[in-house]
RNA sequence: GGCUGGUUGCCCGAGCGGCCAAUGGGAGCGGACUGUAAAUCCGCCGGCUACGCCUUCGAAGGUUCAAAUCCUUCACCAGCCA
């Protein structure tokens, strides 16, 4: 496994770039290493952008090597500048702080923390915090030279764009720090990063180099882009969240299950943990008959599962299937229907009050962001209620229509549905 | 520090006193086709108590019957000069 490893990320389209691809190789062969891979918090959750990076962490411990997650208390404070072409602005500490321990916790569910190849989460703040400017000038900054730092890509695109504060300029002394840290501390030998971190990881390559004398490995993985050129993992509403706050499981579900045909291959093969044989047989079912979508419905429950939990993708798929099923909606049994309905906007009435007309119920689910964009679904035939289309703006659907007495389903557009419960 | 040009709706980008909620493109949304796909075609695309009203064109003031368009100050960006 250990010494496939590396030809299955290859398969897999993983590789970007590495350092001394046969020194890797051997030191992968020779035993378990120690690798890790930096997430600054950025956001209050990882995204779908992040999972290309997490899966292959878990892939090379399912082969026996030891993972250091590190989550970026300091580097997130100071702020990324590659692949920007603008300054970010900077957050208050106390949340990035609050970041810093949701994204642990989201990073913790993808990794083993016991047996041999336990993972160790790691936050460069440990480290960084307690050193003064003098000790980091003298100590590190001695190491490196500006004419280099100002050759990297991050940092020299933004010298013909917008410009870089000294803070962000910092940004690759830190990260290189980092290895350092970890290079002493577990012997950690291998640094990984989406392609835009080479430049930052073999900062660090170069400090182990002058501080230890030691050398170390770079292996970046490529963005994932869809077949059109555009970077994978963006909707309408943004990113696709890893928090199943801010993306429910259904909604993650079912934006695998509308990837493009075009692109399924390329990310079973980049996150699917299947075999290869299993997802050459999804791909032939992908070829010959597309309509059943088998390989959509594969991707989506078993990222699903990864993320959320197998119960999480139990129902998130089961809600798909009874919404988007042939049958009735009234034939559903209410317990289904139910946990169906759970995984969708929702929004609750009092019986006892009037019922507010469909454009008024939609909006309040929060599927649509104002009444005249409801009003605009309903003029150009997009409304449903109950999977039956409706007309008229002023609309207002009676306790008859609803289903067990309980329930409206509002629908707009072919896909996307919301929920009405009546109290 | 001085001069010049810029800052427009989700993004790019027209407009340069009234005909401007503001041309065009992209994104997005709805419809047709299909497979909860792509491509294509058609339509929509600031908000609302909606034949009218309200809020938008970097910020704040001002001129005018009337300003995104003119003037003043401020902020940021780009270029040129010291």
């Amino acid at each position: 496994m250990t010494k496939a490893l590396l030809h299955d990320l290859e398969w897999r389209g993983l590789i970007a770039q590495t350092t001394d691809r046969q020194a890797l190789e051997n030191e992968m062969e020779a035993g378990p290493i120690s690798f890790y891979v930096g997430f600054d918090p950025t956001a209050p959750s990882l995204h779908i952008g992040n999972l290309a990076v997490i899966c292959t962490m878990r892939r090379f411990q399912l082969a026996g090597h030891k993972p250091i997650p590190l989550v970026g208390g300091a580097t997130g404070l100071v702020g990324d500048p590659s692949g920007r072409n603008e300054e970010r602005s900077l957050n208050d500490e106390s949340v990035v702080v609050d970041w810093v321990n949701r994204i642990r916790t989201q990073l913790e569910k993808f990794l083993s923390f016991e047996g041999k190849s336990a993972a160790k989460m790691a936050n460069n703040l440990d480290w960084t915090a307690p050193i003064s400017a003098l000790t980091f000038l003298r100590d590190i900054g001695k190491h490196f030279s500006v004419n280099q730092m100002l050759s990297k890509d991050s940092v020299s695109a933004r010298l013909e764009g917008g410009g870089i504060s000294y803070t962000e300029f910092s940004y690759q002394v830190l990260q290189a720090l980092d290895f350092l840290e970890l290079f002493r501390l577990h012997h950690c030998t291998l640094q990984m990063g989406g392609s835009d971190q080479w430049g930052n990881i073999v900062a660090g390559l170069d400090l182990i180099r002058k501080v230890e004398g030691g050398s170390g490995h770079a292996l970046t993985i490529p963005l994932i882009t869809k077949s059109d050129g555009t970077k994978f993992g963006k909707t309408a509403g943004g990113s696709v969240w890893l928090d199943a706050e801010m993306t429910s499981p259904y909604a993650f579900f079912q934006f695998w299950i509308g990837v493009d045909d075009a692109d399924v291959e390329k990310l079973l093969k980049v996150f699917s943990f299947k075999s290869h044989e299993e997802i050459d047989v999804l791909l032939e079912s992908l070829a010959t008959n597309p309509g059943a979508r088998e390989a959509h419905r594969a991707l989506a429950r078993e990222l699903t599962a990864l993320v959320h939990g197998d119960h999480q993708a139990s129902q998130a798929e089961a809600a798909a299937k009874a919404l988007f099923g042939q049958g009735e909606l009234a034939e559903l049994d209410e317990s289904t229907l139910e946990s169906a309905l759970s995984q969708l906007p929702r929004t609750q009435i009092k019986k006892s009050d009037p019922i507010p007309t469909w454009v008024d119920l939609l909006t309040a689910t929060g599927v649509v962001d104002s009444k005249s964009a409801a009003r605009r679904i309903v003029k150009e035939g997009g409304a449903y209620l109950n999977n039956e289309k409706i007309s008229g703006e002023d609309f207002v659907p009676e306790i008859s229509h609803s289903i067990y007495n309980r329930f409206f389903i509002l629908r707009k557009g072919k896909r996307d549905l919301a929920a009405v419960e009546l109290i």
